[in-house]
DNA sequence: TATACTAATGACTAATTAGTCAGTTGTCAA
DNA sequence: TTGACAACTGACTAATTAGTCATTAGTATA
């Protein structure tokens, strides 16, 4: 289906030109070179078209990282995860415009979730290398230093925008991971505690005919993966009619986790029984 | 001039809510008890409006800060520059929510140019602070520590959207100057150049209707000031019949700077100058 | 009370939008 | 050649938008 990613890319560039809510689907059938209802038939509507790209690349990019930090020894695991940060920023500008003039890319509720949703997993990720290759700090630093990279790397990232910018990736890379080891070894001052962690997990609640209608989403688009397509059809079984045990059910979500195109599915289940539960 | 005020008050309500694309002139004067017609005998356009909440914030923004700058200590400035900066992002948690979320307030040319210029100002203030805060560290480091200061910043500013985070000011711009000092003692390997100052400068031509347009918008609000007035009719005329000595257009065009409101027509006017000496 | 003025209204236009669907085209196998 | 089916088209709808303007309400002065 390669029409599909067609659409996806230049709809990528005209969101970079113009921002997400001022394209119009016109401008980007216009691009493409097809008509209005062939883009009906890939994307159900202009927010599942912006749902796709945001997976698409934010799985790609986690998944990178997950791989350079899994492979690197401890101590340079900061300046590796850097370095792929960057390397995407580069090669996915027209994502990264996106990403960093809309920052959390308007003001669409269910959008805002998902990319809170990535943000904590890449926050994870960073504080489980903080912990590792800082180690031998104190650990009531370690969010502060996970702040600071956070700080850094936004900062910097700026470069990018400015054309012509020469950028030494190798260097830039160096230069923040000094900072950072800087601070770690010198701070004293924690200032963020905890329960900062706890308080970010903002999740309003996801309606049971939403749900359904995610898993259908899903369901149409997985034909390769059986084990992920019948855990689908079962949570789906399950979530009108419920039956199995928890356990089970928490076995089935993480099943589908697996599957690329079902982690938002996955999150947003487990967010609807957490949410159940508390009634 | 108070319903002008109720209208901005509301108006800023709404774009934190849903955004600025988002919101409509409709929905503002709904929320107002007014009539679409009183709107637009206050604001010209949607865009007039935005543009006079980005100039209202900001200009009370930078007043206090230079104000707080030019009576403190040189040894707490960074301090207190922070302390200002939270206090007034506390305060106008509105304006805080839509320039954080929205960034630089979607891809309409003159907003996103107007807002770099209010962020070049700030640049230039936190600029001089180091350099006399940090004036015995090596001059090389100085746009590193800014760099540094301006991503710790809005990393620490993420604490202000949870809500309920319990947050000591006081500690927090100690724990953002704790790192700052200490990145300022012991980085050594300079990053940023120079002439990053310069390329930044990314000014797309304004043309000589827009500048018409905006010397007559302001005219029409400046009464009080008869210097500035008359600069303001001095420069429409000599932008249409070029006349008078370079000096002298330097001279009114820095008297009607110090006006707030003047502040975007005088900097867009230095650039259309700037656009034709290059041409 | 009559006059003159400003402040305010809200029905209206013209443009644009997301999404639909009856119909067309192209490509197979029989 | 025929028939079946999927891919595709673009005119269409219904809703929403920014901005206008003839009209009215309210108020102050003569």
């Amino acid at each position: 289906m390669v029409k599909k990613q067609i659409i996806m890319e230049k709809a990528l560039e005209l969101f970079a030109e113009n921002g997400f809510e001022a394209t119009s689907v016109q401008q980007i059938t216009e691009r493409c070179g097809i008509s209005k209802g062939a883009f009906y038939l890939h994307f159900k509507s202009k927010d599942e078209l912006i749902h796709s790209l945001i997976d698409q690349f934010m799985n790609g990019f986690i998944a990178e990282i997950e791989r350079v930090v899994s492979e690197k020894p401890t101590e340079h695991l900061l300046f590796h995860f850097l370095y792929v940060t960057f390397s995407e920023f580069q090669q996915q500008a027209n994502f990264a415009k996106v990403f960093v003039k809309e920052q959390v890319l308007s003001f669409n509720q269910e959008l805002l979730e998902r990319m809170h949703m990535y943000m904590t997993m890449l926050n994870k990720i960073v504080l489980s290398i903080v912990q590792r290759q800082f180690a031998h700090i104190n650990h009531h630093m370690h969010l502060d230093i996970l702040f600071t990279i956070n700080g850094l790397t936004k900062s910097y990232s700026e470069l990018f925008l400015i054309d012509n910018y020469a950028i030494d990736l190798n260097k830039l890379c160096q230069t923040i991971v000094e900072k950072v080891t800087i601070v770690a070894e010198h701070s004293k001052i924690p200032f963020i505690t905890p329960e900062y962690l706890i308080k970010t997990n903002v999740h309003p609640t996801i309606s049971k005919e939403r749900l359904n209608e995610l898993l259908s989403e899903v369901l149409e688009e997985i034909h390769e993966d059986p084990v992920v397509q019948e855990s689908l059809m079962m949570l789906k079984e399950d979530l009108n009619n419920p039956n199995l045990n928890n356990t089970i059910v928490q076995g089935l979500i993480n099943n589908i986790r697996a599957n690329n195109h079902c982690i938002w599915v996955a999150y947003s289940y487990q967010q609807y029984l957490k949410d159940k539960a508390n009634k």
